[in-house]
DNA sequence: TCTGGGGTCCTAGGACCC
DNA sequence: TCTGGGGTCCTAGGACCC
């Protein structure tokens, strides 16, 4: 293994590369708050938090600064502010990100087609045809941290090796501005004595499950009878990690996959009574429904199924769905279904914490929807569409969202 | 400490069909 | 009259990831 480590300015040795690492992972360090720092660099080198400032927020991002205070994605932002008073809390901005995001994938395609993009600050290389070209995994991450660095002002880290979990694997060892290549006999030796929540699929409770057993490591994962495993965490998940500790990954890096589903959920910042604030709770519902047709037709895709997220108080949540006849990506529509879905749903007489709508099973026929009953909202959904483009997302807006007003534009 | 919002995948039971 | 097994679809929930 070598690595090569931005603050140390130390080069990786391209003679340690053996040429089998063939697929890369790129991961951008600390994306939101680095973007943020862009505009705003007087902040360099103070902890920063990205959230979006609300009651109930929690932490987006934050720079290495507020880490080392304790501070963590997905940690309440209350809670946050605890540990690290001094940090600044930033709103964050999203088409920023995607921005960034767009310059940095464009500087991988340079190097191959092969990208499979896996969030807006992660993404997976297929390197194999690429290399004589550009030379080996190791050399080809190098000159995408330095160029990403240069173009965009932003800092990466790259990890080298014969699979996607093991290239993943080696990014986040790399970090924060690293390089790291791991040669096909290194792997079970960096392998094998890593906490088995390492594995890709092993949260907090398979880590719990599996320390039942007495397995703490990626070698006890290795050397444990298979139906031990599958028998505690499941059939499928259970043949996975085990290939996973032998470092056998058969998924191949793919450049586009077909999304699954779309929606959309909001979080309130305080409860809303399902009596006195129903208004508002239909609005808001609408407005996500709205929202998510609007992103189905800009895809050009419709669902089948409608599917609602509830969540009550006491943070207990229950999802409920139905199968329509025929697929839609017309708001109206879902948002009928959806809220005929909350009042049947056995929660429609609690406070509501959140509340989300889904679509489902989509297909991107488009034919599918002259067969269903919804075709006289679908004009005027092209024409909200029309609006939207020319004078920004919002300009239209049901009478209903307008009507209970910017309480639920607020709650966003 | 008090828990966001976007997703994916898996499991399991019941309905229904052959 | 009671009872198969397999396959597919639908629904609900849970775990997980970024």
């Amino acid at each position: 293994m070598s690595r090569q480590d931005g603050s140390h300015r130390r080069v990786s040795d391209p003679a340690h590369d053996d040429g089998t690492a063939t697929i890369l992972h790129i991961d951008m360090d600390a994306f939101f708050a680095s973007v943020e720092l862009l505009a705003r660099p007087e902040l360099v080198g103070r902890p920063v938090i990205v959230a979006h400032d609300g009651p109930r927020s929690i932490v987006t991002t934050a720079t290495y600064e507020a880490r080392r205070h304790g501070v963590h994605s997905a940690m309440p932002l209350a809670q946050a502010r605890r540990l690290c008073p001094r940090a600044v809390v930033i709103e964050p901005h999203h088409e920023r990100y995607g921005h960034a995001s767009r310059t940095v994938m464009a500087i991988l395609g340079r190097f191959t087609p092969l990208i499979e993009q896996v969030s807006v600050d992660e993404a997976f290389l297929d390197v194999s045809g690429a290399t004589r070209l550009f030379g080996a995994a190791g050399a080809i991450g190098a000159r995408i941290r330095a160029e990403v660095r240069v173009e965009t002002g932003l800092v990466c880290s790259v990890g080298a090796a014969t699979t996607k979990f093991v290239a993943k694997l080696a990014s986040g060892m790399a970090k924060p501005d690293g390089l790291l290549v791991v040669n096909r006999d290194e792997t079970r030796a960096l392998l094998d004595p890593l906490p088995i929540g390492a594995l890709p699929g092993v949260g907090a409770r398979t880590q719990e499950r599996l320390r039942g057993l007495g397995l703490v490591t990626v070698a006890d994962v290795r050397t444990t009878a298979p139906q031990t495993i599958t028998r505690v965490v499941g059939d499928a998940a259970g043949r996975r990690l085990i290939d996973l500790a032998h470092g056998r990954d058969r998924r191949a890096v793919t450049p586009r996959r077909e999304e699954k589903s779309i929606g959309h959920e909001r979080t309130f910042p305080a409860d809303l009574d399902p009596v006195a604030d129903a208004d508002q709770l239909r609005a808001a519902l609408l407005d996500l429904a709205e929202r998510t047709c609007a992103r189905a037709r800009r895809h050009g895709v419709l669902g089948r199924t409608v599917a609602i997220k509830v969540r009550d108080a006491a943070f207990h949540t229950v999802t409920r769905s139905q199968t329509l006849v025929a697929p839609t990506q017309t708001g109206r529509t879902v948002f009928t279904t959806a809220w005929r879905l909350y009042e049947q749903s056995g929660m429609a007489d609690r406070p509501v914490r959140l509340i989300g709508v889904r679509l489902e099973q989509l297909t991107g026929d488009v034919a599918g929807a002259l067969w269903s009953d919804d075709v006289e909202w679908q004009a005027t959904d092209r024409a909200v569409d029309a609006v939207a483009e020319r004078f920004g997302a919002g300009a239209v807006r049901p009478a209903r969202l307008l009507r209970g007003g910017d309480a639920a534009a607020g709650a966003r």
